[in-house]
Formats: C-alpha cells, structure tokens, sequence
DNA sequence: CACACAACAACTGCATGCACTTCCTTGCAC
DNA sequence: GTGCAAGGAAGTGCATGCAGTTGTTGTGTG
C-alpha cells in the first residue's frame, strides 16, 4: 500500500540525498557514485549503498554497469523527449484525478508554494528549479495514487537529468504562471482547461529545454574548431572525472 | 541507455523468474519469498536474492515491510483501477509511436503471436493470460523507448496481479480480436483508431476484470456466517502459508 | 480451559572479507 | 617523445557471519 520500496531507512536517506543533489544539480549527469565512498560519507557500508544505488537505477536516475562505477545518468535527446510525453499524459491523470476535489488545506498549500516559486524568482535558478519539479510532485502526492505518484516523480526528476543535459537556461517567469493557472483550473474545477493547462505548461517546458535538435554534430573537426588555437580561452570548461 | 537495472544476471533471472510466475498465477499475491530459501533455490546467497527482492519491490509486484518476509504485492481495488488509468494513457502512447512505422517483420511478429493466442484459446487459460500479456509488452518493446516499455511492462504485470485478486475467469475471445484490430490498425497507419481501439480494449479488459464493486465487505459477521456451523463444506478453502 | 509468557526457530538487517575486474600509472622498448 | 605492456591501486560481485526482530510453540498459572 505504501509503496514504499526503501524498507531499511538508511538506504532511503541515501536515496533522498542524491536524488535532491542531481534536483540541485549539484549531481550532474556522468558524475561517479562509487559505492565505498558513499558508504563512508553516510556512514554506512558498501551493501546499503550499493541498495540505494540499485533503488536510484531503477528510477532511471543512475546507470549501473557491470564491474564499473556508477554513474548518474545521461538521458539522451530523444529519450528526453520521449520522457516528456509520458510525464505530459501523466500529469493529465494528476489533474484529472484532482480536480475539483482539492481540500481547503491542499489549496492553501499549493498556492503557498507558488507564492515561494514566485519569492525565489530572483534568487539561485538552482532554488527555483527545485521549487517548480517539488510543484509537480506535491500535486502528484496529493492524488494519493502510489503508482501514479511514483511515475510522476520518476519522470520528473529525469526531466530535471535532461534539463541540466540540453536545457537553457530555466526561465521560471512564466513557469510559476502556469502553475498558478493549474492552481485556478483545479479549484475551478474545470477539468477540461486544467488538462489543458498541465499539458500545455509541460509542453512548453520541454520546448523550452529541448530547442536546439538533436545537434548531429556535423563533424568532429567543425566541433574542435575552436580549440584549435592553442591556449585560446575555451567557451566550456571541459570538467573530468566528477564525483561525490 | 540500455535502462537494464539488473546488472549481475543472477538476481535479473531471479527477477525474470518470479515475474513469469507471477504472470501465471504460479505465485499469487500474499504469497511469501523467504530472500533465503528464494537464494537457496536459485543457488545464490541471500545477498542476491535479496537484491532481486528490491528490484521486483521498485516494481511494485512485491512488498518489503522491514523486518518481514517479502510477500507477493496484493493490489487494492483502487489501486488497481488506478492502473488501469494509467496503463490506457501509456499504451496509447505505444500505439501512437507504432502507427504507420511497423516493420514488415515486426507485422509478421506481432500477426504470430495473435495466432499462437488464437491456438491458445482452449488451452489453459494461464497460458492465454500469459500471452495476452506478451502481447501489449512486445508492442512496448517496438517502441525502443525505454521508459514507456518499463512503464508499460510493469503496470502490464501488475494488471495481472489484480487480475489474480479480483478478476473473474479471463475470456479471451474478444481480447484476441481486439489485440488482431489493434495490429491492423497500426498497419493501416490510422492513428486515431489505433489509439481508440487500444484504450477501448484495455478499458474492457479492466471493466471485466474489476467488475464486482469494491465489495465494501458488510460485517465480518456475515462473512463467516458459511463457516459457522461446524464441519460443514466450506465453498473456498482457505489458503495459508503459501511461499515458494 | 483460557490466557499470559517464556523460550526457540525462522528470518531479516547489515558489515565485512575475499576474489575478480577495471582502470590508471609507471616503466621500458623503440 | 611515443607506444605499449605490466603492475598496482581502486572498485565491484558476492558469500558469509552475527546481531536483532518477528512469529510460533510449548508451558505454567489463574
């Protein structure tokens, strides 16, 4: 009934804080979660966060390979895509179920945390991100629906892998409109328009964070071009070998 | 990229094995896996079995209580309706990617299973649920995008669960000639009616599978009111301690 | 005879240790 | 200086052992 996969709490908390770093995108994709070192960071040894690993992996959050460390995962473009699309008919189920029955309590919450949305606009776009994906997730909870609760997180979160992959910088401007219109069309109780809404705010995320295609990156030497000149300032950085 | 969770391949056969027998009502839901006598059985520590255990636990077919044995998930009627919901939207979504871009050899595929469900239909029913199951997988698979085949995969195996809870007898006569209308019109390439034809035939299949209300269970009293006279036939027989 | 309770068996939670693989570094040949 | 191979460091895969919890059975008491 609960849902609840992360029985032994340790491995839990390991869970919530990685899945809060790569949130924070203090984790970005690629970065190494050698299961020692995070066992000696939690203070735990290699079994639970190997569990906690094996957990994260089933969430798409990180990728486990045989013999090799674990990595947090990198979403390729069309996988980001196709990500979105199941997270917009998700969502739809989430206001579908919601609308018109939010409580007093859940309503006042909901706009409390857009007011928060809107108090953290000028602050670290970090703060903000969280804010937006914590949005959706409260909504989600709110429905009481363990599998679509977990289907929502899940995606959602993987959204925030891809983002950090392809996504601009996150306008939040009209992001915490949107969401204040969902608030509206669920109090409403206008299914319809809060479907639409959802669908419609999703969508606009996902072509705000997906716009550039694919980039088939014509040719490798095109890509090096301007790293031809030796000791010319390079755009990015190029990082290596990230970790916790 | 390969979203395969289950690296070492001894706890992935474990997985593959108690879902297949999940899938043919080998294991019912309650059922308990003891992770020792399950490592025992498959020739692997506990340390294994026990990792399969949390695999199958993130796929919501199995429940972990701390300090508990594992048991086989038992649904909720809401829960299970909720599934439903969820899996309609997510098979759409595989009928709208498949639409009009089936291979030649995939038609073919997807044409020889229906006719092995066809072969089937006298059988046991066990095998025709299995295969009926199959079927909506190998679609996922067709799509090649990994979240949407984990997604529809999982809510297709836990359907089976409530199937084993609340379903009555599985007929599969029309399911076969809703699954023939669904290949034929994702050969024909019209979208619409793929998609239509597929919610519909899953929405059939969770009215009659769900059918009986929530049976809101009177009073205990009256529920025991059969057993009450002593030693007289009782019409179900009670199931205990059942495990692997 | 019903019931509380104690002892035991079964099972889980977790750390640790060893074998094996991968990966990096160092040193050597060219 | 470059290519490469061998050695070692780092890390994973897995079994095992022990401590703690749960559930059950048998025993004594009112």
């Amino acid at each position: 009934m609960d849902m609840q996969v992360e029985h032994g709490d340790r491995a839990s908390a390991i869970c919530r804080a990685i899945r809060r770093a790569i949130l924070e995108r203090a984790l970005m994709p690629g970065d190494k979660l050698p299961e020692d070192q995070l066992g000696e960071r939690f203070g735990v040894s290699r079994t639970i966060a190997r569990h906690a690993l094996g957990q994260l992996a089933s969430e798409g959050l990180v990728e486990l390979r045989r013999n090799r460390i674990a990595v947090v995962a990198t979403p390729s473009f069309e996988e980001a895509r196709d990500e979105f699309d199941i997270r917009i008919e998700l969502e739809r189920l989430v206001v579908r179920a919601l609308c018109g029955r939010l409580s007093q309590r859940q309503i006042e919450e909901l706009r409390a945390h857009a007011l928060e949305e809107e108090k953290a606009r000028d602050g670290s776009e970090v703060v903000s991100l969280r804010l937006a994906t914590e949005f959706h997730v409260r909504l989600a909870e709110m429905t009481g629906k363990p599998t679509l609760l977990r289907y929502v997180r899940e995606t959602a979160y993987r959204s925030c892998l891809s983002l950090a992959t392809f996504g601009r910088p996150h306008s939040s401007d009209c992001a915490i409109a949107e969401h204040r219109e969902v608030i509206d069309a669920l109090v409403a109780g206008d299914e319809t328009r809060a479907m639409s809404v959802m669908a419609g705010h999703l969508d606009e995320v996902a072509r705000r964070a997906l716009l550039q295609t694919p980039e088939p990156r014509g040719d490798l030497m095109d890509i090096l071009a301007p790293y031809a000149a030796v000791d010319a300032p390079i755009p990015a950085p190029k990082r290596r070998k990230r970790s916790v």
